[in-house]
DNA sequence: GTTTGTGAACACCTTCACAGCA
DNA sequence: TGCTGTGAAGGTGTTCACAAAC
């Protein structure tokens, strides 16, 4: 699913700074591998060949190696990948040694949650910042932090270098607490909110929405029944499946 | 993000079921479109042009008419689409008049958000159930439900058609989770456990996961630092973003 | 005149298959 | 011999631009 990107960086050409830019869908997976590659250390492995690795993470092999090919990769033909070197090369690219700085707008049910969410940390994220906008969920504790009003959000804002606000307020919110991260110089947000976000350009927004994903769900158990119920008579489906986001 | 789909219904030549075979990016749309609709429909709107609804749902809108031509699709050139009746065939082909019977299991942090999600019965699906194999969880009420323990999933699955299966564990115990889903009969799956599932053919799988898309976002703050830091001088970026998952 | 529906061009992504290196 | 890195082929998805319909 499901998100745009316009907008390209125009003038510039020339003096490309050493960035390799990634296929958009080779950076969606880095993570996994990411992931995939710590399993693997901690059970001592020390190289990986790209098979191994690919049914790790999920995916097929040729994929992942274009994928790897295109950070100019560490692998050893006849050997495979270094997981360690793999594992620093990943996290470079992504940014993940700086340990940015999160905020959670909405600290309803769902952000509750996400407060509370132990990967954070583990990947390289610190929360600094909770706020909502409700004056009865102020001075609220969790997890070790207090909950602020939103309108100290550019104050904290100042204070750490906010990288990344996460949304999970109302749909009806969402957009003025947009405004307002950006605003306050934050330049990546993670929407949970139902609805679409407009940002100017050079902010990034990904969105995460339950509802969605139950209803693309919906459609393929709709789909299969119409197929099962239908055609020819035996069979059902032939491949294993797992749709496309 | 970024689900797989192999497979594909392979014999069945010829007698193909009255059933749209949809392209995978436009289903992950429809629902982004459904939600405008209702919008418009609040707002007394009878009809809406491809360029409103396309700004409704944060799309352009050659895209969005592709998308509904898909469908068969019911505007009128020099009007627009009536919405009423666009509502009605998304939702038949989402399959949202059947309001599809939804488990979750897994009744931790993450879950207890998700079991008092309100989008699910406003959106067609019905919490039936929840699971949780920890048996101090077990007797629990969150939002009207009693948590059961995870091994009475067989019993339930046979009384309510159970459609779809939602995981909210640790990443442990989610693949054993998708095992018992499965051969309780769900064919879709929900995964918000950060690991890879393997399912069979037939069975659906999508996931989402906070991390990878925090990681994701982290890439774009580290290649858009990278780009102010090094070269010319003037001009950051050019164009909005909004990542692709 | 307005707006849809769509062929054609383009861009992106995946997969194959193998050359090249350890 | 084994496995990576990659050109080339094939798919999928997006965008353009315009003819057809109202």
């Amino acid at each position: 699913m499901s998100q745009q990107r316009h907008g390209s960086t125009p003038g510039n050409a020339g003096a490309v700074p050493a960035f390799p830019d990634l296929p958009e869908a080779t950076i969606a997976r880095l993570p996994e591998y990411l992931r995939a590659l710590h399993h693997l250390a901690e059970t001592g492995a020390d190289t990986i060949s790209s098979e191994g690795l690919a049914a790790a993470a999920g995916v097929n092999s040729a994929k992942l190696r274009k994928d790897l090919s295109h950070l100019g990769s560490y692998g050893t033909r006849g050997v495979g990948y270094d997981v360690a070197l793999l594992v620093d090369q990943i996290e470079y690219i992504l940014g993940l040694d700086q340990r940015r700085a999160v905020c959670l707008v909405g600290v309803g049910n769902l952000g509750h949650a996400l407060a509370g969410y132990a990967g954070f940390a583990s990947r390289g994220f610190r929360i600094v910042a909770l706020f909502d906008a409700d004056p009865a969920r102020v001075g609220e504790q969790i997890n070790g932090l207090t909950v602020r009003h939103f309108d100290e959000l550019p104050r904290v804002a100042a204070a750490e270098a906010l990288a990344i606000g996460v949304i999970a307020t109302p749909a009806n919110a969402a957009q003025a607490v947009a405004d307002g991260l950006v605003a306050a110089g934050v330049t990546s947000i993670l929407n949970f909110a139902p609805c679409v976000l407009s940002v100017p350009p050079g902010v990034d927004v990904r969105k995460v929405d339950l509802a969605i994903e139950l209803q693309i769900l919906s459609f393929h158990e709709h789909r299969k029944a119409s197929l099962t119920a239908l055609p020819g008579g035996r069979e059902n489906a032939g491949g294993q499946e797992a749709v496309g986001s």
